[in-house]
DNA sequence: ATGGTAGAAGGTCTA
């Protein structure tokens, strides 16, 4: 079973090179990040007639999230438990059901940029990181097979960054932000791409300025953090770097994960 | 050189 996860930056803007996506990579579960659009305005059509089950939880202009899968889906949720006043669409969660392999939990998320930091928006995706935690925590708790995966806006480590130093204050990169993904970590997930030998291709996101893409200036903040449950069950991983170089590109890659 | 580009807007804001 292969997962995937694809910050599109606007899915009406980039519906030709998703669905060209969708058409080659054949992700049985897809989770996509900045749809930047309403429920009712989402092309679900376009994913259901490939055989897909469509859930979404959108919002206007900003941020919007949504959940694939050519397998049933059942207990879908939106959006994290502990800030009732949070009215940014950044999380969406189910339990995805095949009928020739075991069901494995899959939570899509868009982990809050946090830029500038210090600032309110940092103190917001610090607050963001903790409500995750807790979400984690319950799932580990019940030792279910779970993948948490989504654009978490983190440069894990310096081998995750073209420039570190360039980076060092960036909310994307800051110690607080690196220490609280690491507590993620230490709960007992795997990053999976982590995991494999990507022979240099390493990043997942290039900047659409200063020739980011043509230069390699990128930056790896894309993940699929697995629980022990899952992570058993990890063959491999990737991630579909060619993507970018294509016309009105995103700018990020999907990147994926085959479980059995 | 606090620029540069992209998207949703139709103001600037976000990234």
């Amino acid at each position: 079973m292969k997962i995937a996860t694809y910050n599109v930056n606007s899915i009406s803007a980039r519906l030709p090179r998703v669905l060209e996506w969708f058409d080659d990579a054949k992700p049985d579960v897809a989770v996509l990040q900045e749809i930047k659009c309403v429920d009712e305005k989402f092309p679900a059509a376009e994913f259901e007639d490939r055989g897909y089950n469509v859930a979404v939880h959108g919002q206007k202009t900003y941020n919007g999230v949504a959940l694939l899968s050519r397998h049933p889906i059942e207990d879908v949720t939106r959006g994290l438990d502990g800030d009732n006043d949070d009215e940014q669409a950044r999380y969406i969660e189910a339990l995805v059901t095949p009928d020739n392999a075991a069901p494995l939990r899959v939570g899509g998320l868009y982990l809050p940029n946090g830029n500038p930091a210090p600032g309110p928006k940092y103190d917001y995706k610090l607050r963001w990181m903790k409500r995750l935690q807790a979400r984690i925590q319950e799932c580990l708790c019940d030792e279910e097979p779970a993948v948490f995966a989504g654009d978490f806006n983190v440069i894990p480590q310096d081998e995750d960054c073209h420039d570190p130093a360039a980076w060092a204050d960036d909310a994307l990169f800051r110690q607080e932000t690196k220490s609280a993904f690491r507590a993620l970590e230490f709960l007992g997930l795997t990053d999976a791409l982590r995991q494999i030998d990507r022979e240099g291709i390493r990043y997942t996101f290039w900047d659409y300025q200063r020739g980011a893409w043509e230069k390699d200036h990128g930056i790896r903040i894309d993940h699929l953090l697995m629980t022990p449950q899952a992570a058993d069950r990890l063959k491999d991983a990737g991630i579909d770097r060619k993507v970018r170089g294509r016309e009105k590109a995103s700018d990020h890659v999907p990147v994926w994960i085959e479980v059995a």
